[in-house]
DNA sequence: CTGTTAGCGCCTTCAC
DNA sequence: GTGAAGGCGCTAACAG
């Protein structure tokens, strides 16, 4: 109890082999023991409670089996699933995940976060939700791990990534709006420096125009993804003729649906939401919220085999599947 | 671009100095070299994008920065503020911290993420609302790591922890409901079988006994603190002459809120709900809920200080606030 | 099948 | 101030 931990020299004393024959057993490299030395060496391991030293054995092998995510600190709640998609596909293949988070895009924090990951020489970096600073480019790109971005995209820096199609987010959740007879619609609470919001206002301007329908530039809202956006923006569509709108997360579609509430305006009677992301947060609101629902796990599990595919240098940036849930809001 | 990353051998070789000397400067023994050499040994350090092993030294120097937080992938939405206690005790001490998803309560699933830390020597393990598998308590305390549970405790394992006081949280619930003139109160989705229900169920007891209110046996609802099991806790309290309930956590009491909106049961009219827990959650419903309010902040925050205490030994397991706020389900 | 040797990248005495 | 030597715990040839 309580002093050093035990070594591989240590078992090979107890047990009267060698440190090799130890390291040998103990890694299960069956062709290179005898049942015999096997027995003794696992019954000294276990008796003085060894435990291997990865530390060590990362350092020897020159590789690693753990995959690093690094998620925003900033409230998305779909990163969950992200993240569980990734933590399936690699207990497959027996490889454990760590989970940092980095601030939201704040450069000092992502730069920690990244040289932490970066310096433990981890197999595969996978960044979910990270609108990484340009000034941290080059700590990642330097570092030759390879990494992946998940729910993120730059237009102006070729770094690969798994996400979602926004222009289509944008599109079909404009056409679903156009479908049930909508003509004055809203988007919500996006983000119009970010790509993820130009691409959607692309999607949301192509479905209105070919259904010849007029856009107000007011309608479209700008906005961070938050509740607290969602919220203003609908005060602000209370006062024009828009009938409904895209908001751009399920918090900001939740944040409308509480303001329309406080306005008295109806759900979907009066005014319809389509929420983009379709978390189980859709699902425990009234009335729950029809969403644009993103693949999350899939863009975990996926991200994460194409990290470890071995001609991961030709991937090609790729996009998960979306689908629209009809709930009560639209 | 693409070779093997540098170490201090090539610094030293590209800077004319040895190994030792490189070491020295990039680990800012002040004392231990002259401005020039520095100078030199930085030049050539960025010059080649020297990036530190973290392994190797703490191989080294027996020692590492991490902290490693277990949490439950359970849906239990208030870790995210424990962490982010954890996080910024963290970076005043400059520690990194890593997270690791271990399963429900799925022993295997826990053994894999407790060996993965320990086989890091991590400097110490915060298990956040982890329900320890007894078979996994060897692992945990023959590791000679420090560790210590929030947002859990145990009745059989002097196990150190710093939780709320669950006596409390069944207490002041249930106190503040009989203040506001309910006399049929329930207890709701809460899990009987562990040690937190079982305080609750105390404290709940003792308020009304308090108060010489008879409690019926079917008021106190077994359950696993989920949506779902509110759902169905509300079912069953529609049938009874109750008025009122506190409901395991925030999703339980929307589990209530939303069932008894679909039998057009009246919150808080006709029944009040307080939850436990107080997130955000709390906030984005209609009507908002009450809330026993946890801090859940704090909790990281205090767990790290004392697991990195010198007198950590000495540590009794404590408990962080709690406090009703009140909102509009009540 | 097993032991010996060498070394992963780094830090830390110990000399100078 | 600086260099040489040794070793952290482990694995990977290389001989047997």
């Amino acid at each position: 109890m309580g002093h050093m931990a035990a070594t591989i020299k240590d078992i090979a004393r107890l047990a009267g082999v060698s440190p090799s024959t130890v390291s040998r057993v103990l890694s299960n490299q069956v062709e290179f023991y005898s049942e015999k030395t096997a027995k003794k060496v696992k019954k000294a391991a276990t008796k003085l409670g060894y435990r291997r030293n990865v530390g060590a054995v990362e350092l020897v092998t020159r590789k690693s089996n753990v995959i690093a995510v690094i998620v925003s600190s900033v409230q998305t709640n779909f990163s969950d699933q992200i993240i569980q998609g990734i933590q399936d596909e690699a207990a497959k293949k027996s490889l454990s995940v760590i989970i940092i988070y980095a601030g939201g895009s704040d450069a000092e924090l992502q730069r920690r976060a990244i040289e932490t990951v970066i310096e433990r020489a981890v197999r595969a970096i996978l960044l979910v939700a990270i609108d990484l600073n340009p000034q941290n480019d080059d700590l990642l790109t330097t570092a030759n791990i390879p990494y992946l971005f998940l729910s993120m995209r730059f237009s102006d820096r070729p770094f690969p990534f798994i996400t979602s199609d926004d222009f289509q987010i944008g599109y079909q959740g404009t056409q679903y709006l156009i479908n049930k007879g909508h003509r004055q619609i809203g988007l919500a609470a996006t983000d119009l420096e970010s790509l993820i919001g130009q691409m959607r206002v692309a999607g949301y301007r192509k479905a209105m125009s070919e259904n010849q329908l007029p856009i107000d530039p007011h309608w479209i809202d700008d906005g961070e993804f938050t509740y607290e956006d969602g919220a203003r923006a609908m005060r602000s569509y209370a006062k024009m003729a828009v009938t409904a709108a895209v908001a751009s997360s399920d918090l900001a579609a939740i944040g409308m649906l509480n303001q329309a509430a406080d306005l008295k305006i109806k759900v979907p009677s009066d005014f319809a939401i389509v929420s983009v992301d379709g978390t189980n947060l859709c699902s425990i609101v009234r009335p729950k919220l029809t969403s644009v629902t993103q693949s999350f796990y899939q863009m975990g599990a996926t991200g994460l085999q194409t990290l470890l595919s071995p001609r991961l240098k030709q991937f090609k940036s790729s996009y998960t599947p979306i689908q629209i849930d009809e709930r009560q809001s639209s």
